[in-house]
DNA sequence: GCTACTAAAGTAAAGGATAAAGTTATTCCT
DNA sequence: AGGAATAACTTTATCCTTTACTTTAGTAGC
């Protein structure tokens, strides 16, 4: 019933070659004769030959194989990450193991592990939100295997190799594009700030507001995750509590379309009653009305980047110097944040 | 500089016992003594012992691994499969490798080679669009690899493990409820037909229009795939024709959003100038004004009878007998599709 | 005191492929 | 002709772990 797979020796003993002739050939090794090579070749593709990569991993001490640890999946941002990791990874003929730490430190810790046991040559990681203990990642390191910190970075990230969107600099971009159309109450519903992207972005909506001397105002400031609950909460919050700004800079677009869903069911119309910016973009911001304006951070400048460091790093071993790279953002504006209303 | 990983071999060596030893402690075989098990665990512990995975499952003849091939990742839909697949398996201690085929045969193909010989236990997979030549799904057979087909199914399934979704039941369903609500001009922004969904949802819509004795619109009845531009593109083509129905059934929500896009670009208001239902739930639809309606397909569900299948094939191996499993669906009303307009 | 059995460990081989070193046979050079 | 260089293979060792079988010592039963 069940066909066993045919092996190198199968292919030798037919060909009455040793093992090792066959392995050379079909890797186009010059010690094998073209005529040999071809023969072999053709009678590997006859008997459906097809090598075990297993054994080949371990014999040849390389696998091939990048290892990457994201927080999330169904979730634009890190999905669009993976698509582009994968893409490349096909392109320079590696294989892509990926693993999801479902914001948990422990399965992130237990991933990690799997990924060094598996011998994976490097790893390309962007941490949960509470990734606190960096010991595994200087286990990585002294394993001699090479990582990439991505996206989500650790605090300490020296002598790492880290990928990083200008996080603060997007919101600064923003905040000053909203303050140049005139506004002046602006709110930030912000994210964590035990995690990079949180603190950054804020930092950049703080620098922006300070530059052109206006006053923030501590209720507006908040911080409270990534999720639609939260925008959709703190919104109602203030709303019942007469409190709204003008505008909201909203740390992720989810937090954004909790913000439309909240305004929405109390009658308030986006842009003009009040609008909204955020950091991130997705394409269905496009379909919304009205199509939701961002700063967009490109998910594939961030991947390149992460590849390139990766494989270079691969190749080079021992005699490569760790890199940090800082990627810029776009301002998207699309149906908010176009304009200031006079009226409000 | 580079720490070599520590083997059994090493744990040996320092306990003065034989590989074996070590190997059988650390699974808790009964041959070795409670308190040289405990031993050699505290010591693999201490010498930062992690096994290696490539040599246990050369060994083994067996991954504990599962491939997983799908066409897209940065999609909702397959986002959410993907998640439910991983998070399963993790329960299960099994690891998944994941492959995405962007819609390409021949990647398809690749990445189902590359899983062969991977020695994956089992393999899972959503086809492309275009997937034609199954010749390398009855080889996987031949070979004896457990495999599932997941939502997307080849056209002659019989002998194979599926899961599907009840795209004409839940097709009927909608249409069922939009003529009881008084609808009678409906068009059906179809799918492409060489692909299961595709036909089964367009004869979902047919039923339930011949079952009510309705007449179908030729001119309605499009066929053009699944994505944004498709739904923009048709609808804009009625509409300069002057050839609008009352409500149109998209067979993807990406579909619905082209036409969300295209109808407030002309100016028509959903749901009362024009109103719409789709095929596929997706978070944003929440988002969207009005919230639209949809034909959900528990994503949950078909992960856990695919993996439910693929792990009982994994164990029973010859034993096991092929199953077709077909998962029901939920009409969620939101603010589309949910009353007749008289008016129109 | 002898056989029978069990517990706890060891030995050898297998698993499939690759790296490094070794063997022929042939060609080339002077 | 003698020696080096090269082409085309083969041999052997290695990667690390597991499986199947064997050994050894000790205990129980009669």
């Amino acid at each position: 019933m069940k066909e066993k797979a045919v092996t190198l020796n199968d292919i030798a003993e037919k060909l009455n070659l040793s093992t090792v002739t066959i392995s050379k050939a079909l890797r186009n090794h010059p010690d094998i004769s073209l005529k040999t090579t071809k023969l072999i070749k053709t009678i590997a593709e006859e008997m459906g030959y097809t090598p075990n990569i297993m054994a080949r991993n371990l014999s040849a001490r390389k696998s091939n194989t990048i290892g990457l640890v994201v927080p999330k999946i169904a979730h634009f941002f890190f999905g669009s990450i993976i698509e582009c990791v994968y893409d490349l990874a096909f392109q320079n003929n590696y294989e892509i193991i990926l693993t999801v730490s479902q914001e948990s430190v422990e399965r992130e810790k237990k991933h990690l592990q799997t990924l060094l046991a598996m011998k994976v040559d490097g790893i390309i990681v962007s941490i949960t939100q509470e990734t606190t203990d960096f010991s595994i990642f200087d286990m990585i390191e002294r394993r001699g295997v090479p990582l990439v910190f991505m996206d989500r970075i650790p605090e300490i990230a020296n002598g790492y190799n880290t990928v990083r969107v200008d996080d603060r600099g997007g919101a600064f971009k923003a905040i000053e594009h909203a303050i140049n159309l005139g506004y002046k109450n602006i709110a930030h519903f912000g994210g964590y700030h035990n995690i990079n992207i949180g603190r950054e972005r804020k930092a950049g909506f703080l620098e922006a507001m300070q530059k052109y001397g206006l006053e923030v105002n501590e209720s507006w400031v908040t911080e409270g995750g990534f999720g639609e609950n939260y925008g959709y909460d703190t919104f109602m919050k203030l709303y019942r509590e007469n409190n709204l700004p003008d505008l909201i800079f909203a740390v992720t677009y989810p937090v954004a379309l909790g913000i439309y869903m909240a305004a929405s069911e109390v009658g308030l119309h986006i842009p003009d009653d009040i609008d909204v910016i955020c950091f991130g973009n997705a394409k269905v911001q496009n379909f919304l009305s009205p199509p939701l304006s961002c700063v967009d951070q490109s998910t594939e400048l961030l991947s390149k980047h992460a590849m390139e460091m990766i494989l270079e790093n691969i190749e080079k071993r021992e005699d490569y110097e760790p890199r940090q790279v800082v990627v810029d953002t776009n301002l998207v504006l699309r149906g908010t944040c176009i304009r200031f209303n006079k009226n409000r």
